[in-house]
DNA sequence: AGCATTTCTAAATTAATTCTTAAGAAAACC
DNA sequence: GGTTTTCTTAAGAATTAATTTAGAAATGCT
């Protein structure tokens, strides 16, 4: 489980990292907003600690590019104890929200919640199917064995099927996934990129089918 | 999504209630301890605000058996604002704290935080009867054990039959909730749907009559 | 800017479902 | 018992949905 904790004082910093520790988590310190953006893109976290008050970037900004990116964890430290910055960050995509000065034990409650429920519903650094392996880190699918280079949108896709295996797709399902958007003009598009990903998997291993159409309803993976 | 409050203030309940519905849920309240446990074998919960004096049995207690049954959210709402306690609750399996006075508008975001969570991880619909399993999610059904593949337009047809076990249905009625239109110019579409439906379900398992016509009326699932 | 890659659109082709028709069977009515 | 109505079922026609191809538009990269 690793851990970032955003936070310009390198005091509190030292003392959230030692509290995370403590709980046997891996903490990783950055002081700024860009930092914490570097550190986005080196690896992926689980769970932020995120202050609102930073150098580079206001924690506002950073809170909504790590939710836009990522499904893992933020919990505000702050000082600022103003009704509307609470509510705002709770609405905003924060999952927690502690004050400053906050009490130690608190902290590590708090984290260990956090952390709970994002086990239960974790998706796995590696998903696999028959023998698709598809690796969330590197970006990097593999069909028997064979390196398949897919584009953006096609990884989307399969990641899609690979972190639902049973689960029907609709194409309006699919869509809102896939391209993040409400409205859906036209099926086609879906169409178009599910053949093309079809195509690229059956020529890395043509004697398997991965992918069944459900006349009528969506896609599904073929077990 | 039902959320019940648990709580034996009946202002305060009235207030939570209110927030609740304002955000466009459904609230449900429970003055006691034991009126909670009666409320949660009647029906199935979202989510649980949960005060933590109550008569008829400690909200601790009745977290406990919250968390045992449930995957529900719980958001523990007291004036006990002792740190222990905070902590062990959060530790205990709660979501989320809220301390009274609260500020209506901090409860709404909660709740909202809440119920985006556990939105995305909704657990899957599955609807039986007899030896017919069908699940919503994958949108795959099983009679006797046999995977059945049926037309969008049977699987609709069964669903409608399974959501609401004893009904009558009309052709009418199927009419107008399998194709979703109002003209209903020919009864023999639903004849012939059913019939195709019938004959797959027998296949599956040929010792076992699932719908029963009713003549003059319409159809119905065979108790 | 210019090249390469990806993504989208449009249209032709193919496939599966859905509907219509019609003939025969079962139930209700007289 | 015969007649009428309602339902069942089978087969083919019509319709709709999905696949695929090719090219245009957009995006990304150097």
């Amino acid at each position: 489980m690793n851990i970032l904790i955003v936070e310009d004082d390198i005091d509190i910093n030292n003392l959230l990292c030692r509290i995370v520790s403590k709980i046997g988590y891996n903490p990783q310190p950055a002081y700024s907003g860009t930092e914490a953006i570097l550190q986005m893109e080196r690896k992926s976290w689980d769970l932020f600690l995120l202050d609102l008050m930073l150098p580079g970037m206001s924690g506002e900004e950073l809170l909504a590019m790590i939710r836009k990116k990522s499904d893992a964890g933020i919990i505000i430290i702050s000082a600022k104890d103003e009704r509307m910055t609470k509510v705002d960050m709770l609405r905003s995509g924060a999952d927690d929200y502690i004050t400053k000065p906050f009490d130690n034990e608190e902290v590590a409650a708090r984290i260990e919640a956090q952390i709970r429920r994002l086990k239960k519903y974790r998706t796995p650094q590696v998903l696999t199917f028959k023998d698709i392996i598809l690796n969330e880190e590197t970006k990097q699918v593999t069909v028997n064995n064979i390196p398949v280079s897919l584009t953006a949108r096609e990884y989307k896709l399969l990641r899609l099927f690979l972190t639902y295996p049973k689960k029907l797709f609709t194409k309006e399902n699919i869509f809102a996934a896939v391209w993040e958007s409400e409205y859906f003009d036209s099926a086609n598009v879906v169409n178009v990129h599910m053949s093309n990903l079809r195509t690229k998997l059956a020529k890395a291993n043509p004697d398997e089918e991965y992918i069944e159409t459900i006349w009528g309803m969506g896609y599904r993976l073929k077990t």
